[in-house]
DNA sequence: AGGGTTTGCCAC
DNA sequence: AAACGTGGCAAACCCT
């Protein structure tokens, strides 16, 4: 059963049964009340028979406009729902799979392309409105729809022209699979944003004071950087400002040693004492500006727990599908991109786990399996995939990786030359599954991933482009869709595995659950007594996952799963 | 002063 | 070792 939704922005909505003809439309003052109550009762098809059985009452799927805009008040109003089409996410999948990526993919653009009518423009979501955000008063209408447009209908219209739309795809399961995965995403994200991922602010001050002293005042130099900052100007001989790669520059041409940039692994290559003190200093100034006090202050909340213990949550906001690949994206924070030297910082809550699922070696083991090549997936049925590489290939584990990945990312200098000739010979057919997707890159065409996430055309793409820089171009453009097919469907079972693991998760208190993701790595924050039931629950999620995209394919998954109080424990 | 671009580093 | 895919972000830099 399907039922749309249409929130007030007021607390309540309205909300109308839409299987078969669309039942009548119901006004509800408390729409959190609704939702809480047709997940815990299920919802029976209008007409079917009663008695428990196939027909018995299962939770609707929400259908609305986003997930992003409707569902983090549901959160907070403490109402979570097991499924959802989101219209914003399925229609940016649609458009994409016709390669028109660009064109605006709200619930008004899609209604006002079936009513030839002027497209909005997407509505710029400014930083930390998810569930994080403190509920406003009166929630700013975020519709897209034209003023006194009949919001219900307009959804119920646009939602049925979608699945029309998905249904005619020549590859209809699988983007109807990646529609229902990438809506499921839009909860887990939600949802994972609101409870944050726990963070002691006073170990993280800890971890910043060992390494760069003192917390200093406000726009001024911690000790640590103030002193390695003098040293290397006395190393220099003159003033150097190391925040600054200009003046860097200019003093490496000072000192005899001129470099072409102030990259680290360029300086790394020159012996001069000056070198290891700017190398330190660059790695904790970046600690420093990235994930000093001021990131603590401005993206971790605070709040007392037991014993005076200074409890906090990082909350960033994620951008399901903001990547081309499929790959989320965050606003806020640098989610991305937690720094080891902090994960120290990141623990449970007194009497909780951190249960850390993380997916070893996912792209090559995702490129055996799309590609079917035989070699390959005996190699990934495998715990340690390169490892048994290296034996095939006849040479150490590091070359047999570097081989893969070179295969992966298109890399052609150094010794990769040799390793990709020797890997064409024994994967012939992973090896051609990424060729070909260069090919059809460097000639301007798309590519799609496994279950059909369509990449871009290239910008400004002119195949007539002359000269070097249209070479160039093009062979960026290869590697590009090359790294596409095998990025973006990696991206898609690491979704599937997201989806599985929030529907297999047992009854957990509140504020336990998914707390953190990224990329092939997903981490849950539960109550200890709950920590070897998340973790079956994982195992059993990973089985689910690929079966339902591979099938019986012999290529294993692995993960990596710990059970720890603190992030940086393996 | 303020906005856009460049540089360089972090993560997967 | 060298510069190869996807991103976010902060500070410096450059221009108006």
């Amino acid at each position: 059963m399907r039922i749309a939704v249409v929130a007030d922005g007021e607390g309540g909505g309205w909300i109308q049964e839409l299987d078969g003809s669309p039942g009548p439309v119901r006004r509800v003052a408390d729409l959190a009340d609704a939702v809480r109550r047709a997940e815990a009762e299920g919802v029976r098809p209008r007409g079917a028979a009663s008695g428990p059985g196939p027909s018995g009452p299962r939770p609707p799927r929400w259908v609305w406009s986003s997930g992003e805009d409707v569902y983090p008040d549901l959160v907070r109003a403490g109402a979570r729902v097991s499924r959802c089409h989101d219209v914003a996410l399925t229609e940016a999948l649609l458009l994409g799979h016709d390669v028109r990526h660009a064109e605006p993919h709200s619930l008004g653009a899609a209604w006002a392309r079936l009513h030839d009518r002027p497209v909005p423009e997407d509505p710029v979501r400014p930083l930390g409105e998810g569930t994080a955000a403190q509920p406003a008063l009166f929630e700013a209408d975020r519709s897209t729809l034209p003023p006194g447009t009949d919001r219900l209908a307009a959804l119920g219209e646009v939602h049925d022209d979608q699945r029309r739309r998905l249904a005619a795809l020549p590859d209809r399961e699988r983007m109807e699979l990646l529609a229902a995965v990438e809506s499921a995403g839009g909860l887990a994200a939600v949802e994972m944003s609101g409870d944050g991922l726990p963070l002691r602010p006073d170990v993280h001050d800890e971890v910043l004071t060992e390494l760069l002293g003192p917390r200093p005042p406000a726009g001024q130099r911690p000790a640590v950087l103030a002193d390695l900052a003098a040293r290397i100007s006395d190393a220099v001989g003159r003033d150097v400002n190391p925040d600054s790669p200009a003046q860097v520059l200019r003093a490496m041409a000072w000192i005899g040693h001129p470099v072409s940039s102030t990259r680290s692994w360029e300086l790394e290559r020159v012996d001069h004492p000056v070198v290891p003190l700017l190398l330190r200093y660059k790695e904790l100034s970046r600690l420093h500006s990235a994930n000093g006090w001021a990131w603590l202050e401005t993206w971790v909340r605070e709040r007392p727990g037991p014993d005076g213990l200074r409890l906090g949550r990082f909350q960033p906001d994620y951008v399901v599908g903001g990547v081309v690949s499929g790959r989320w994206a965050t606003r806020g924070g640098g989610a991305l991109q937690i720094p080891r030297a902090i994960r120290r910082a990141v623990r449970a809550d007194p009497g909780w786990v951190l249960v850390r699922a993380d997916a070893g070696q996912l792209e090559p083991r995702v490129l055996a399996a799309v590609s079917g090549d035989a070699a390959l997936a005996a190699a990934a049925a495998e715990d340690d995939l390169y490892a048994r590489l290296a034996d095939q290939v006849g040479g150490d584990r590091e070359r047999a990786k570097i081989g893969v990945l070179s295969a992966m990312y298109g890399q052609t200098s150094g010794d990769a030359a040799p390793l990709l000739a020797t890997m064409r010979r024994l994967y012939p057919r992973a090896l051609e599954y990424v060729d070909a997707a260069a090919r059809v890159g460097e000639g301007g065409g798309i590519v799609r991933s496994w279950l059909g996430r369509t990449s871009p055309a290239p910008a400004d793409w002119q195949a007539r482009t002359a000269g070097s820089e249209g070479e160039r171009r093009r062979r960026a453009h290869g590697r590009f869709t090359r790294n596409f097919v095998v990025q973006a469907s990696a991206a898609e079972w690491a979704l599937v595995m997201l989806a599985a693991l929030r529907q297999g998760l047992p009854e957990l208190p509140e504020g336990a659950g998914i707390v953190f993701f990224v990329h092939d790595e997903v981490v849950l924050h539960v109550p200890r007594e709950y920590a070897d039931e998340t973790v079956r629950a994982v195992a059993e999620a990973e089985t689910r996952t690929r079966t339902t995209l591979f099938g019986d394919t012999p290529v294993r998954f692995p993960l990596s799963t710990t059970v720890t109080d603190s992030y940086d424990e393996r």
